[in-house]
DNA sequence: TTAATTTACTAAAACGTTTTCGTCAATAGA
DNA sequence: TCTATTGACGAAAACGTTTTAGTAAATTAA
């Protein structure tokens, strides 16, 4: 391993003179810089980033928290792009990413231990539960932390705009001519809330009185249970003619149900899906969703947490719009 | 920050017996060790990495080098899957994992020196092109590395039995009746030729003669390009009756295609696909497949690199084996 | 000319560990 | 009883950086 010390002595100056002249302080005379850079290149000097981070307490490093036990957190599209988002601007910043677990080796330990452990300069928070007392200890720390889809008080977080997604949603199928629009959506989340907010919204907006029946509680990213969900609603004495899912992979076990029942896609029931990715493009027929700017999302919140780590940042909120797509999976619906 | 020098004065012992104490070395008093450890936890103190390392020369952290330019790496379900249960695999075994890319921050590096840079104990890669000079400055290093679907000599791999899969796949489409089989297959990978060889011997021991136009070449994980291929699969004078796809995701584009024309699956025509992610069982119809472990595949990539890491491990290459997974994608074809 | 300032550099401490080599007492062996 | 061994611990160096507080020479100011 080729060190500091290697360049000072082969360009006989000081390791303070090498340390200096490489990271740029304007107390070397250019000709030293140049001599040091060029034999640093030379000798294929990298610094070591753990004996950097032991004097100046700054690791370049981030923390993700992504999803503990639900497990669907890598294999989720939406998230995965979010993430490759995170990884990208982090790398673009000088930042690796680290994932923040509870378990390493044998031995346990919180969040909040395992950034220290690891030295991680910040956090970004996603798509966990939001009211866990570790991922609380976490916040409450001194660690910058960056949340996504969720705020707390004096904490940046970035968000999706759900309640406008939903709204825009079902004022189209509203607009299309539904009047008998069912929402399945998912457990009862912050993100969820919105998204019912919204769709009340549009539904008093145009006029429409919505069964209780027709807001049904499944799971995200769940075939199954959006399946089973999809099923009831079907049963119903009268059912809907438009389905609104909770996201674009989960709907598919809805389409699952409405095929097998012999119905088709648009023509006897009308669906959109939430989240836009590519999944909801290639599909036959092609799904209406709403699209949520993962990528910005993503680099929204390292640029915020950038901020957080190396200056004065004030909290903020930053709302991240989406953009509604169009499918072929909503016909307009004559009302009789 | 609490250090080891804040317990040995809360203890009264000195900052080496407290190293000692902790890290199990048996030369301390039990009651020493007791008490050390009860004033740890009780002053919450957490071991810091970044010293540790610069002392042991173990970061306790291994590196993941996946895809690079192609973009699909954490988007590809496949993938998703591996890196999930190499992230699962190494963290059971203390270690966190860190992607390895080659440009941080403004700085160009290497791959090589990524991980020189952030001290990477092992790599782990996969899914990159191993022809790349940096890949292969990589794999030269010192540094311990395990490959997954590829195999460097003296090296540990651990591959997917794609020979076998494929293999499998086209014999079955033989045993229900079909005689005019085409294969879309990826870019010419060492994994595709494996697949085209187990292809081929299915077809050979059927006695089935396979026109050069049965055999297309499409991109995978691409909906679009694989979309292309169906087409003149199905614009030719003699369409085949069976089309394998290269994977579950892109199949969607086949079907699309397929759906189209008019045509339906399996009525009309056959498919099955490659991977066996979720996605397939979601589909409808639901995709006849082959499954590939990738959890499997991910555990033992990581059990082998911290052998490599840890102790004398011998270079091996393991397979990892399969599943045919048979869906309602195909249908009997009676020979006229 | 002398004093003050600037320029370009260095010595050395520090960051939090681990580990080698002692040391000193207690115990065992002869 | 005297020596050899064992047990339990500590001092100090080292890992590769950064940074503070210098210092000596060169330059400028008075």
């Amino acid at each position: 391993m080729v060190t500091i010390k290697d360049i000072s002595k082969e360009c006989g100056v000081s390791p303070a003179t090498v340390s200096k002249a490489l990271n740029g302080y304007d107390e070397i005379s250019p000709e030293t810089v140049e001599l040091v850079k060029r034999t640093a290149s030379k000798l294929n000097y990298m610094p070591n980033a753990a004996a950097r981070l032991l004097k100046t307490n700054r690791s370049h490093n981030i923390g993700v928290l992504f999803v503990d036990d639900t497990m669907s957190g890598l294999t989720h599209e939406f998230f995965s792009l979010i993430l490759n988002s995170v990884k990208e601007e982090a790398e673009a910043n000088g930042y690796d990413i680290t994932f923040i677990s509870n378990n390493i080796g044998r031995q346990k330990m919180s969040f909040l231990q395992h950034c220290k452990y690891r030295n991680c300069d910040g956090v970004v928070i996603a798509s966990v539960d939001f009211q866990n007392p570790e991922v609380l200890e976490l916040v409450r720390s001194d660690v910058p932390v960056v949340t996504i889809d969720y705020s707390f008080d004096n904490l940046s977080s970035i968000v999706s705009d759900n309640q406008e997604g939903s709204y825009r949603l079902a004022s189209y199928l509203a607009e299309q001519g539904h009047r008998r629009i069912a929402f399945i959506h998912g457990e009862r989340t912050l993100v969820t809330q919105k998204r019912i907010r919204g769709f009340n919204r549009a539904m008093q907006e145009y006029g429409i009185k919505t069964p209780p029946e027709y807001l049904v509680e499944a799971r995200y990213h769940n075939a199954d249970s959006v399946r089973k969900a999809t099923a009831a609603l079907l049963d119903l004495e009268e059912p809907p003619t438009a389905i609104m899912f909770p996201d674009d992979f989960s709907f598919i076990g809805g389409q699952t149900e409405i095929l097998e029942r012999g119905l088709s896609i648009p023509d006897d029931i009308s669906v959109c899906g939430y989240d836009g990715i590519n999944l909801s493009k290639i599909l036959n027929p092609q799904l209406t969703t709403w699209y949520q700017n993962a990528d910005k999302i993503g680099k929204e919140s390292v640029r915020k947490l950038v901020e957080a780590i190396e200056g004065t940042s004030v909290a903020e909120q930053i709302m991240v719009s989406g953009e509604f797509l169009s499918g072929n999976s909503v016909r307009k619906w004559e009302s009789k």
